[in-house]
Parts: structure tokens; C-alpha cells; sequence
DNA sequence: GGCATCCTTAACAATTTGGTAATTACTTTA
DNA sequence: TAAAGTAATTACCAAATTGTTAAGGATGCC
């Protein structure tokens, strides 16, 4: 993965969306913007970033309505949500709070604080194991040098069908769901068939010779040996 | 689970250890107390709270250094750590935040805010126990693994064999109303006939051998061992 | 440019599943 | 005990899902 992490960050204000925007880019985030609260929640489905950093007030929806719309969908129980605001009563903050937010910070806030904020949720949800070489039985996969061993053998995969294997091996036994596939992946962006998926898991147990992908069906994909 | 969550309180000051203590106590937490950094290690290995309010500046041991110590330990990777302190300028905030801890709050602080933002740091954590295995008796249900055990034998279910069983399973003993049941798993806008449930409930008990699906006529179906 | 590899898709085959109907068996009630 | 209501069982079929193959565009390498 390129970025750290995908944030979008919703304000009616462009001096401290550009502010915003230009300190967590260099932190390393993929930022998207949004300026308006219905904005927020279209960017937000079109992008399913992991954090959203909002605004209370803004036109057409506050942040605190699109919070709850947010939060109202399963697709976005995952999604941090801090908000920024310059209300700094305590009513606001326990009430943003209890929308269903993670953090809540007043504005003036200094961009250094955002950014160990923003760390600090995203480390909880962070992956763990990121570039880690996972060995389940004789197999071993090797992210860095980008090698699959079975007992001792290499099997050279194409990248594709190495990213797969690899996420499907990090958890063994877990199922993943083909949305889940497609989003981690190829990410949320890319749009492709489902006939993919199978063609590349099919790809995968005929160069390793090995049964360890097993079908859910209707359901998804696991490793286990 | 009798408590919500577990929280140990660390502070040198008495009265704010009473405070929170007693404002967390009422929103229903379990709650452990140290009044010095040393102390708060000492708890915290022996009641593994879900959740620690540090105070900085303490004797023996500063909550930095608790904190440090603490994430050093895998045993406490996924305890949540809320620094609570007068220390309020920016550089401590941040060195707060990137020593591992999950939030910095400055006093003086309501009870209430400082509640609201336990239950938001306590509220991503639970979720992640969402799609829980079920175990009863000697049956073990995993939604993760999409699989079934009894006594360490596998067992295989379709899709909705699975989603049923796991229904009835996640509150043993209680009885599901074949309304329930057709709601829950299949979803309030698909419209099957009665029968069909029987049909799968014949597989389940077909499939796995022992009789743990109990019939309660003209009523529903439970789960018991 | 020519060649090889990779990714994706389309088309079709194979498989699994979920649902229903029909029949039988069981319970309760009158 | 008969009748009515409810559930179990069985077998079957349609729909959904996945597997397989082949082909074309894209990309990178020599």
C-alpha cells in the first residue's frame, strides 16, 4: 500500500482545509477534501477513506448529521471520525462525542496535535504484521523479497497473486469476504468482476500445487493447510 | 459480563481519584485506583483493565514512564491509555499521544466530557468482539473461520446453515420465533415459506450429529445442549 | 519491433445451495 | 380417538455461485 492511510477531511473553511490537508499529506496520508457536509458524505462512500475529519458546522449538513448517517451504515462502522470545531462548550463536545465520534478537538488546534491525534486512532486500527513474512505449515511467504517457499521450493507468482495469497495467509483459517478481497487488495477505488478473484485463486493453487485455499461459497476465501 | 469494562485510575491527587472514580462507577465501569506511577504497573498487571486514566506528573513513576513500560508488554497491546493532566502545553500533548497513548486530556475537565471520551475509546474495542466465536458445551462457533467444532472435530455448513445455527447459538437456551428467525437471517424483504426453515434446521442437526437444536412446537426453535 | 508476462473479461461448464412441494409423523385438543 | 395443527423428512429443481478456459489489451523487457 502507497499511503498510510486514506483521510478525509470536510470543512466550510478552505484556509484550514488547505492547512489541514497540507500537514497530513506530509505526514504521509492520502487526504480528500470535501466542503460542505452533503460533500462529506459523498466523498466518504465514494472513497471509504479510514478517517474523516470533520467540521460541526458547515451548509446543507453539520457534522454532527452526517455523523449519524455515517454511523447508520455498516459500510462505515470501521471509519474514525474526529471533529474539528471551533464550538468548545462542553454540551458540544459530549454530544459530538456521543454521535458516535472517536475524538473531538476545539479548534484553535495546533496542525502538530491533529497529526498525534490522528496517529494515535489510527494506530489502534493499523495492521498488524505489515510487511512481515508469514510461514503457515512448509509454506512461507516474504512480502519484502517477494517470495513464496514451499518446503524449501520457490514458486514465483505474479504480483497480483502474490498480494492475494498474502492476505489470505496472514490470517490464516480466517475467511475473507470477496469484498474484502477486492477492497484490500485492489483497493476501493478499482472496479473489477468477480470472475477475477477466481481466476487468480485458481492461479494461485495451480503454482503452488499445494490445497490450502479453500472456498466459502457464498461467502469467500481462507488459507489453511 | 457483569461490568461494562474495566478502568484503573492512576492519580497522586485523591480527590480526582475519587471523582472519576465515582463518575465512572455510575456509568457502570469497573474501577481499580494507584495513586503513584509504581503503583499503577502493579495494578495494572494484576487486573488487566481495558482502559487506564494516567496522571503525568507522579511520584515514583511519571504516567509516561508507566506508559512506556506498559506498551513495551504485549500483555497490554490492546489497553486503552487516556492521559488525564494539568499539563497543558503542546509539546506535552504530543509526546503524550505518540508515547502510545490512545488519548490526552487536559485538566481541569468535566466529568462528563472525560466520560464521554472513555466510552468513545471503549466503544471501537468492543466492536471488534462484534462478530465473536460462540462456544457452548463442547460446540464452538466461529464466524471469523466460518467454521464448526465439536469436540475438535470440523464440521461443515452452507452459508445459511451457518448464519441459522449461529443465530440460535449466540443466546443459548433462548427460543427464536420462526419470525425472529426468518428476520435475522433472512432479512425482513426476502419472503420464504415456512418450511424452509425446518429444511435447514434438518441439515444443522443432520450435519452435526448431536441433538443441540430443541423444537419448541408452535413456537420456534432454541439452541441447548 | 517482437516477445513474454500479467491482468482482466467473457463465455460456458460444473457445482452447490436454497427453496418448495408432497408426504409422513407427531402433538394437542376436543 | 379423531381431527386439526404443526413439524420432520424426502426428493427434486431452479437459482446462485464458483471453476475453467481462452482470448485480448496492457505492460515491460530485450
Amino acid at each position: 500500500m502507497e499511503f498510510k492511510a486514506t483521510i478525509l477531511v470536510a470543512d466550510d473553511e478552505q484556509d484550514i482545509l488547505e492547512i489541514v490537508k497540507y500537514n497530513l499529506e506530509k505526514e504521509g496520508y492520502k487526504v480528500h477534501t470535501a466542503s460542505n457536509g452533503q460533500q462529506a458524505i459523498e466523498v466518504a462512500k465514494a472513497v471509504k477513506p479510514n478517517l474523516i475529519i470533520l467540521d460541526i458546522m458547515m451548509p446543507y449538513k453539520t457534522g454532527i448529521e452526517v455523523c449519524n448517517i455515517l454511523r447508520s451504515q455498516s459500510d462505515f462502522n470501521d471509519t474514525l471520525i474526529i471533529f474539528l470545531t471551533a464550538l468548545n462548550d462542553e454540551l458540544s463536545h459530549i454530544k459530538g462525542l456521543d454521535s458516535g465520534a472517536d475524538d473531538y478537538v476545539s479548534k484553535p488546534v495546533s496542525p502538530k496535535v491533529l497529526i498525534s491525534r490522528v496517529n494515535a486512532l489510527l494506530r489502534r486500527i493499523q495492521k498488524d504484521g505489515d510487511n512481515k513474512t508469514v510461514s503457515v505449515g512448509n509454506i512461507s511467504i516474504d512480502p519484502e523479497k517477494f517470495i513464496v517457499r514451499i518446503a524449501d521450493e520457490e514458486v514465483v507468482l505474479a504480483k497480483k497473486e502474490f498480494e492475494l495469497l498474502y492476505l489470505l495467509a496472514s490470517k490464516p483459517g480466517r475467511v475473507f469476504l470477496r469484498n474484502e478481497i477486492l477492497n484490500l487488495v485492489w483497493g476501493t477505488d478499482v472496479i473489477v468482476g468477480d470472475r477475477t478473484i477466481d481466476v487468480h485463486i485458481r492461479k494461485i493453487r495451480q503454482k503452488l500445487g499445494v490445497d490450502c485455499v479453500t472456498t466459502v461459497k457464498g461467502v469467500g476465501y481462507k488459507f489453511e493447510m
